[in-house]
DNA sequence: AATTAAATTTCGCCT
DNA sequence: AGGCGAAGTTTAATT
């Protein structure tokens, strides 16, 4: 059953009792356990305990999955190995509760909302978000340091660097900021701002950002997603998506 | 079947046909396809695509589970809700192809190889890795402030005291290192040097370990774990591990 | 409690 | 193929 569910690139589901060993980037052992173990068909692997949320272990999609049996038959033995980098999981299972050959299904479309993605393309769609007045001009710009996520003019005709955080922005990414502004006013000879486009500030980062002579902007990522949201939007939404890829 | 589980705290293995939202620190939404979803009894949720090695859908451990009927029910509901922060996941199958409740028991050690223990075993049996010409006197010696990692003795005949990190070297280990350096230095009339053999230094950690006179050599866990992993040496390091016994 | 750094990080995008 | 940045990152360590 499960050299032919390998040989046919279906997912496989067991349930058992079983011995872990890993050896590539590090090594492990698990001794002997009751764990679910998935081996799904792009050739990926988790084996996950009773509690956590994390696989104690894995392996990304790329494996090879061969089978045994070792110790007279009395051990199921699957091994994941994979190249670049050379790594394998030897799983050795002594008893086996399920064992469920699963052929799925699935072609549901996954969309993930208030990404930071999603707030970029918030402000280039309403660039008010930002400031009354500002202008992108382009967004993911190549400058020294990086990529600006979204850069533009404000009402006085200054440069401004916009640097979107989802979450609260740390000093990292004031610096991050800074350093593209600072990356800015070496190639133009004009003013060049910096706006930090955050939900919120880390503590101690509102001085830093100060200091820098850099302004923050509080965006919410959820009124970001309702902008998307909006049918009029969507279209220009959907354009810039394109236009990306 | 489901509300038992949950009150009894079990694990809970769904394969079946499923859409998943999730509303949180994002929000997202994933249409109908067949899905394979863990519930922990410790409350963290995975929900896996047939491809790819991430959960497509995840809460970590500390949720809450409900399940309902909803729709006439046509349709198993499983809601999961969680605090700090805030976050729900809402799973809908019309189709179950699998429902298991599993009472795992797993008491298996995890053990990460190349630990510092590891580490220290392997300079023991191969000094060159912490500089060609070392030769270790002994290990886990006492001084006043603590225990040395490794003690022994370099080309030119000087003391040398070898502080393990297994992780990136923090301050912490270079002050470690110095207090046993110089308590060394008031026992004996010698020269006394100090090694931190760790993979890696923390920012700025640098500056600190030449200001007190120290060095650094960059020790790989992973090639530790090799050394070890040599057969012929493989034995000397099992007489070190209950010799330490 | 908050923040910083590391992870067997993974993943995607661009050079 | 390699490098850099982002992630609903998570998690551990440090302040």
């Amino acid at each position: 059953m499960v050299r032919e569910a390998f040989s046919k690139k279906k997912t496989l589901l067991i349930v058992g009792n079983c011995k872990v060993d890993y050896y590539g980037r590090a090594s492990s052992r698990l001794e002997a356990g009751e764990r679910i173990v998935i081996l799904k068909k792009d050739g990926s692997l988790l084996v996950h305990r009773p509690v956590g949320y994390e696989p104690v272990n894995w392996q990304p999609s790329g494996c090879l999955f061969h089978v045994s049996a070792v110790a007279s038959g009395k051990i199921l033995q699957i091994r994941a190995v994979r190249r670049n980098p050379v790594e394998s999981i030897r799983i050795g299972f002594d008893k086996v509760f399920l064992l469920c050959v699963l052929s799925l299904v699935d072609e549901g479309v996954f969309s993930l909302h208030a990404s930071e993605e999603d707030m970029q393309k918030a402000i280039l769609m309403k660039p008010s978000l930002v400031e009354e007045g500002f202008k992108p001009i382009s967004y993911e710009k190549k400058v020294e340091p990086g990529f600006m996520d979204v850069y533009g003019v404000d009402k006085q005709g200054h440069f401004v660097v916009v640097e979107i955080k989802r979450k609260t922005a740390s000093r990292e990414a004031v610096l991050q900021l800074s350093r593209y502004v600072e990356a800015v006013r070496g190639q133009v000879n004009r003013e060049v701002r910096g706006v930090l486009a955050a939900p919120n500030l880390s503590k101690g980062v509102q001085r830093l950002l100060a200091s820098l002579g850099l302004d923050f902007k509080a965006v919410d990522p959820k009124k970001c997603a309702e902008v998307l949201s909006k049918p009029e939007i969507k279209e220009l939404a959907e354009f810039f998506e394109t236009k990306q890829k």
